[in-house]
DNA sequence: ACGTTTTCGTGACTAAGTCACAGACGATCG
DNA sequence: CGATCGTCTGTGACTTAGTCACGAAAACGT
């Protein structure tokens, strides 16, 4: 973990809803808060190793997943630039254990906002505490939508919207099947198969840890069916 | 609606995190609190109509579920004597909708508190924090909870899990098929399969809308099993 | 007692996950 | 270059879960 200067905080602008800080409260995250470097494929929090900072990510993203015993995986959410990894806020309150860990999942920068920083300001700044609930909220929903998905809709319709979700700008994603049924919460096996039926009609071209879309369209239709 | 006297806070010794509240703050609950009864059946909020208060039960129960097109539900989980409906909070913060909905299971007493008073509390107490804080991480803590059980459980340790969880001082329970596959977001003829088998084991007793557990440790051992 | 509604049972089928193993690709190193 | 090794992918046979289409049985009201 690198610091920069303290004091500078012209990060805040990544943060609209922040924007809205008095003077004195801007100041107090200049002094306090840290910016740090984090390499990719770091664990920011785990069952039983609870983060001890709020964070703030400016760049790369912050991936948050559950395991099962079993070793099948499934993401939750993602946190990118602009967003605040809140959930470990709760992780610090929670007597039961989350299971749930956040990975970075490509380089990060993050604003680390310690423990009595971020208290004090949830204590006089009344944008402070909307921002924060209002992150509450998205990881909420962002929950929600996960229950809904995996209880209720089609492996094949949910792994054509992850394709798209996923895919760069070449038209092309850099994932292994396994990669995908972890995702999914689905397992390898599944996934081949339907990524083969895909390639078969033509709607993807498929290479080793590889995957470009060929008719995006029709994949669309897919993840938009009912 | 009926709303009992205001002022009157006794209430307030069912909710042991905040019995630590400042007498000023104490009064302020006794003041702009009111308590509330519910019929059952009742909808407290749900898509397109998010609750306007704050809402700590004292008796009863609330549901809180999800529930999909296709008419298949799932409960995410359930709000009991001495907890709070903190997710009608962030569904008022929440710009998308949730597509979650809170239901009386059983008529309910609660104490509304109006969002200003909630509001004020958030600003001026940081006890008051607390409590919310720890509300919001046990419902994550709870959704985590679905999402594993959903994505990577079996269907019949889920279900021998539910029937122990529902069961009565009488060893009974009075559920339709049908409301047990809403419960864990299945469909009647699954369940009904199960339960079957269950029966044919001597392990449960079925008749119409009722069910009698005969053999609750081996039901528990289904139930513990990985 | 009769028709109506709700609940439950069942067979035949599709979709998803499990298990076991084989083959194929790509990097590395003599 | 070709052999080797670890990872990734393909596939068949099987179990479990969900879908669809019925029909039968139990409770309910009049």
């Amino acid at each position: 973990m690198q610091e920069a200067a303290a004091n500078d905080a012209s990060w805040l602008g990544r943060f609209p809803e922040l924007a809205v800080l008095s003077q004195d409260d801007r100041d107090l995250l200049g002094e306090r808060a840290m910016v740090v470097s984090l390499p990719a494929g770091q664990t920011i929090f785990a069952p039983g190793h609870p983060a001890e900072q709020f964070l703030l990510v400016l760049d790369g993203t912050v991936r948050v997943q559950q395991s099962a015993a079993s070793g099948r995986e499934i993401v939750l959410y993602r946190v990118s630039s602009g967003e605040s990894c809140i959930l470990t806020t709760a992780c610090l309150l929670s007597e039961d254990s989350y299971y749930a860990e956040g990975l970075t999942e490509t380089p990060v920068t993050a604003v680390a906002v310690p423990r009595a920083a971020f208290d004090a300001l949830m204590a006089r700044s009344s944008q402070f505490r909307q921002f924060v609930f209002s992150n509450y909220a998205q990881r909420i929903a962002d929950l929600l939508h996960v229950v809904e998905e995996v209880a209720f809709e089609r492996i094949d319709k949910r792994l054509a919207q992850r394709l798209l979700e996923r895919v760069g700008e070449n038209g092309e994603l850099n994932a292994t099947h396994q990669d995908l049924a972890s995702e999914l919460g689905s397992v390898r096996e599944v996934i081949s198969r339907h990524l083969k039926e895909f390639q078969r009609r033509g709607w993807i071209d498929l290479s080793r840890g590889r995957i470009a879309l060929v008719e995006r369209a029709a994949l669309s239709r897919l993840a938009a069916s009912d």
